[in-house]
RNA sequence: GCUCGGGUGGUGAAAUUGGUAGACACGCAAGACUUAAAAUCUUGUUUCCCUUAAAGGAAGUGCGGGUUCGAUUCCCGCCCCGAGUACCA
């Protein structure tokens, strides 16, 4: 019988799901390892080739683990709340909930093929209430929370609130808003409730206040930061606009310094690393006050900088056209000028951040801030290079160091003064630390440390400033505006925000008529009629962003049915943490830091024990199309015939070239008669061709459905099978590059597949096996797969992996082994990479009926690899000129001897005198003349 | 601009610790089997030079240097491609 993968793929997947057979219990002898993988959206678009990448990788990845004795948690589930469904909902007036269920049936079957070896009864779905409830519970805990510094950790609102009851705002070292009041314990008790809630709200890790976020028009909702790419919408490419909006927040600024202590503990990527650095953004400097009296007594505004060192070459303060104090600020005489010059901000940014062109500019308040050292007047300008956003939206500009502030002040005529002997103005700014100070008072003399501690010291001395760190990164905006989400367990009384009562989770997501904002501009759960906390109180109506039902999804698939904790501290502390992550760098610095950030939250409040929820991460690289190309001769008006000429001959004609369909094409050559299928208008079509064929172009793209450049794994597996196009998908290169999917080259994996089922069977294709004992060649060829595969997927090589099968089973062929004890180690060896025909021929060589899953991954002998003799390369003055069969104990002396005696050699030597004989023990010899 | 990847045959790639560059596969060419095709098998396939052929020679891992007996691998400088990020004070 020939190798026919279609019935025996069905057959194994068929008993697989019908013997539970990767069902994991939350207990076990054996040690445990936690493989993941990102969970999908489901689109409606369903899987291309590109997306199993990694799955195929973890799955070789977990099935290995089996087999090398591990109790392996390896689930999969979907996030399945998300804008496309919405959108969709919008168009059609269908229910997103019932295409997310027919999306998420579609995966199902696209993924059932590839032959996962997934736990599905741990399956998630982000959408269903029973996993989103325990969202809206962490919530809660968050909502519940604040983040104390001197602890460094979060703790419950009620050690604040007993703190405040005690000792009042004393003493209190929070992650808080800036606006907190301070107040005594005989205060505190006399606010009232809604003052207490008011002021508590200052502090909760989950808060609400107004803030400026990105609003996007189009979609209707605010956008993270992450989600705003080049100033229009990462989905859709609508424009954004900052606006000002009550808005959910978490406080993940309290955990910046963790999530940077932390990326040093754990084995991820560095471009990840590093990306996640740059994003929390941490620079060390100092806060420096300029008082304004103008305004009044004790009246300041504060800056920061990483150079206080450079404080004496200030020639002016400028802030940020959105600072809260511009008005204030405004001398009479200049209102009209900052008030175009805002104006005109307002207007350019949007334009300017798309055109990336940036000419200085900025305006003079009229007012003056006092140097808090020499006690001069500077003055205080607006200028859009200040980002409010940042720091404290003002800045000390420095002309002599800074490149933005030199072109600053001499555009404006500002003057400009060296504050070092090493500084070179010759037409920029030098930033240089090297150097004494000049021109600078108390420091002058000083190199750059010390000039720094006797800064920070007199600051601190008189109060005007202190050293600082400052974070990049911003709290997190947590809410949209959106109705496909997680609804937020919040009411309002008295104009507060205030929990429903736990035991009234989940909050269901109530029907709507229309999927749309209401006519006053509210989110869609505003259209919900009566939808009112004890019918009374007015629910939160904007729900939850996309990040929220991820950022914990990993501890549900530990204990996913349990109905009473997110999941049992039985089964955290069994699981405890992600041993190996596989996904896209697309998520670096959205749910791979939002993770890490819910992860230590609950790790504060004691539900999980581990710091960092991913020990180990690899990114797959992206899969782009591989388009194809047509080329449609031109008549003499420049219109399309119906001729098409071949790649290499469309220069001699005037051309366009039309995508066509690369599942019509096979190694760059068009099918014809399909392509005179493919559109009514080809049907006949007539062709130019080259050698009787027709060739076509070809060039790397996004892969999407407008290219034609789409393959869906369900067609590869038809016609080659699930084990081909998985060991194909890892052929095609190392995991973490980038590389369009070709299917070319795949025959040769097939081919493979069936010159390894040839090894079982006989010339007439009956299973044929022998008891003989092997030879020593055989027991090498498969002493060298077991190390070398075993070598590989520990340093996730899978590429090479399947090079050294494919080398194994020539050898074997070559060697015409049909012995089971070779065979059998064989299957067990390559049955996680194509684990349906692996398991089809353990059940031919007469195993126990059942599954391979859990064999024995077999041990390693390095007897077998032992060779008593090389074929050493033999250079001469590093070129290497022919090869010795020396015994490997022979030793360099007699090395020597035998190399200069060979004649070849001799030939090379030319007669002249051998200087030196580097000689490294199996390796090589090279004569040095 | 900054940060991080990457650059090896016609193509995807390999070379794990500085030790025979191009394994393995695709494609292509030639051949065997076949009425024919498919499938299968065999041989060849980095480039250039020399040669009827056999054999031989030279160059070669983006470019230019360096270290070394020996460099795809290490060091210095540069070019190109990709990703991320960008007035971050």
């Amino acid at each position: 019988m020939d190798y026919h993968h279609r019935a025996i793929e069905k057959k194994w997947q068929k008993y697989w799901a019908e013997h539970h057979t990767f069902r994991v219990d939350n207990t076990s002898e054996k040690p445990k390892y936690y493989v993941l993988d990102m969970f999908p959206y489901p689109s409606g678009a369903g899987l291309h080739v590109g997306h199993p990448l990694g799955y195929i990788a973890s799955d070789i990845f977990a099935r290995y683990k089996r087999l090398k004795g591990f109790n392996v948690l390896h689930p999969m589930g979907y996030d399945s709340f998300g804008l496309p469904a919405e959108q969709y909902a919008i168009q059609t007036g269908q229910h997103p909930a019932v295409t997310t269920e027919a999306n998420i049936k579609r995966y199902r079957e696209q993924l059932d093929n590839i032959g996962f070896s997934f736990d599905w009864s741990r399956e998630v779905r982000t959408s269903d209430p029973s996993y989103y409830k325990w969202t809206q519970w962490i919530f809660m805990r968050l909502f519940d929370a604040w983040y104390n510094r001197l602890s460094d950790r979060a703790e419950p609102i009620s050690s604040l609130i007993a703190h405040f009851e005690s000792h009042g705002s004393k003493d209190v070292r929070a992650v808080c808003d800036d606006d907190v009041r301070s107040f005594t314990a005989h205060e505190w008790g006399v606010f009232s409730a809604a003052e207490k809630q008011l002021e508590l709200l200052k502090y909760r890790l989950a808060y609400l206040r107004e803030s400026t976020v990105n609003w996007c028009p189009a979609l209707g909702t605010v956008l993270a930061n992450d989600e705003v790419v080049n100033g229009v919408s990462e989905r859709g490419g609508y424009p954004v606009e900052q606006k000002k909006m009550m808005q959910w927040s978490m406080r993940i600024t309290a955990y910046a310094e963790r999530l940077l202590n932390g990326l040093a503990t754990i084995d991820w990527p560095e471009p990840l690393v590093e990306m996640q650095r740059n994003w929390i953004g941490k620079s060390i400097g100092a806060s420096v006050r300029f008082d304004v009296p103008t305004l009044g007594d004790g009246e300041y505004i504060e800056v920061f900088t990483t150079r206080v060192d450079t404080i004496y070459g200030v020639n002016a303060l400028v802030l940020a056209p959105e600072h809260e104090w511009v008005s204030r600020l405004t001398t009479p005489g200049q209102q009209a000028e900052i008030a175009a010059y805002i104006a005109q901000t307002q207007k350019k940014s949007e334009l300017d951040r798309m055109a990336d062109v940036r000419a200085v500019s900025g305006a003079f308040t009229g007012s003056h801030a006092v140097h808090p050292l020499t006690g001069k007047d500077v003055p205080i300008w607006i200028a859009d290079y200040v980002l409010a956003g940042y720091g404290t939206g003002a800045v000390m500009a420095v002309p002599s160091g800074d490149q933005r502030d030199y072109l600053f002040s001499t555009h404006f005529g500002l003057p400009i003064v060296a504050i070092s002997d090493a500084q070179q103005l010759d037409g920029q700014a030098d930033s240089t630390k090297e150097g004494r100070y000049i021109n600078s008072d108390i420091i002058n003399g000083l190199a750059y440390q010390e000039a720094v501690d006797v800064l920070i010291a007199k600051l601190e001395e008189i109060g005007a400033g202190k050293a600082t760190i400052n974070y990049r990164m911003r709290d997190a905006i947590f809410g949209r505006q959106r109705y496909w989400g997680e609804p937020v367990p919040v009411y309002f009384d008295g104009g507060l925000p205030k929990l429903i009562e736990e035991a009234e989770l989940p909050l269901l997501l109530p029907d709507v008529d229309k999927y749309l904002p209401t006519e006053t501009g509210e989110p869609p759960l505003g259209r919900s009629k009566g939808w009112k906390y004890r019918g009374e109180f007015e629910y939160e109506l904007s729900t939850m962003p996309g990040w929220a039902g991820s950022s914990w999804y990993w501890y549900r698939y530990m204990d996913t049915q349990n109905s009473r904790e997110f999941a049992s501290a039985e089964a955290i502390n069994y699981w405890r943490d992600v041993d190996l992550y596989i996904g896209g760098s697309e998520h670096a610095t959205g749910h791979l830091l939002y993770s890490r950030f819910w992860n230590k939250f609950l790790k504060d409040m004691g539900y999980v024990p581990e710091e960092e929820p991913f020990k180990k991460l690899i990114n797959q690289g992206m899969i782009q199309g591989r388009s194809n190309f047509v080329y449609r001769v031109l008549d003499a008006q420049g219109k399309g015939t119906n001729t098409f000429v071949s790649y290499g001959l469309k220069d001699e004609y005037r051309t366009i070239p039309l995508h066509v369909d690369v599942n019509i094409v096979s190694n760059d050559v068009l099918n014809l008669e399909k392509f005179r299928q493919f559109r009514p208008d080809f049907a006949d079509a007539e062709f130019v061709l080259e050698n009787g064929k027709y060739v076509c172009g070809h060039e790397v793209e996004k892969m999407s459905k407008s290219k034609y450049n789409v393959v869906n794994p369900d067609d590869i597996i038809d016609q080659y099978g699930a084990d081909t196009l998985r060991m194909y998908e890892m052929f095609l290169g190392p995991l973490e590059q980038s590389k369009p999917w070709n299917t070319n080259g795949i025959e040769g994996v097939y081919k493979f597949l069936r010159k390894l089922w040839k090894l079982f069977h006989d010339a007439s294709g009956n299973f044929a096996v022998s008891d003989t004992a092997p030879t020593k060649a055989e027991w090498k060829a498969l002493h060298k797969i077991i190390k070398k595969v075993e070598e590989d997927i520990e340093r996730f090589s899978f590429n090479t992996s399947v090079s050294s099968f494919m080398i194994c089973v020539n050898e074997l062929t070559d060697l015409k082994c049909n012995k089971r004890a070779i065979l059998q180690d064989l299957t067990v060896v390559l049955h996680s990479y194509a684990p349906h025909i692996t398991e089809e021929l353990w059940g031919l060589l007469g195993n126990e009926p059942g599954t391979l899953s859990y064999a024995a991954y077999p041990a390693f002998n390095p007897d077998y690899l032992v060779e008593s003799e090389f074929s050493y390369p033999v250079s001469v003055n590093g070129k290497t000129r022919t090869n010795l069969i020396l015994p490997l104990d022979m030793d360099q002396p007699e090395v020597e001897r035998a190399v200069l005696a060979n004649e070849d050699v001799q030939r090379y030597l030319d007669g002249k005198p051998v200087r030196k004989v580097i000689f490294v023990k199996g390796r090589i010899v090279n004569v040095v003349v």
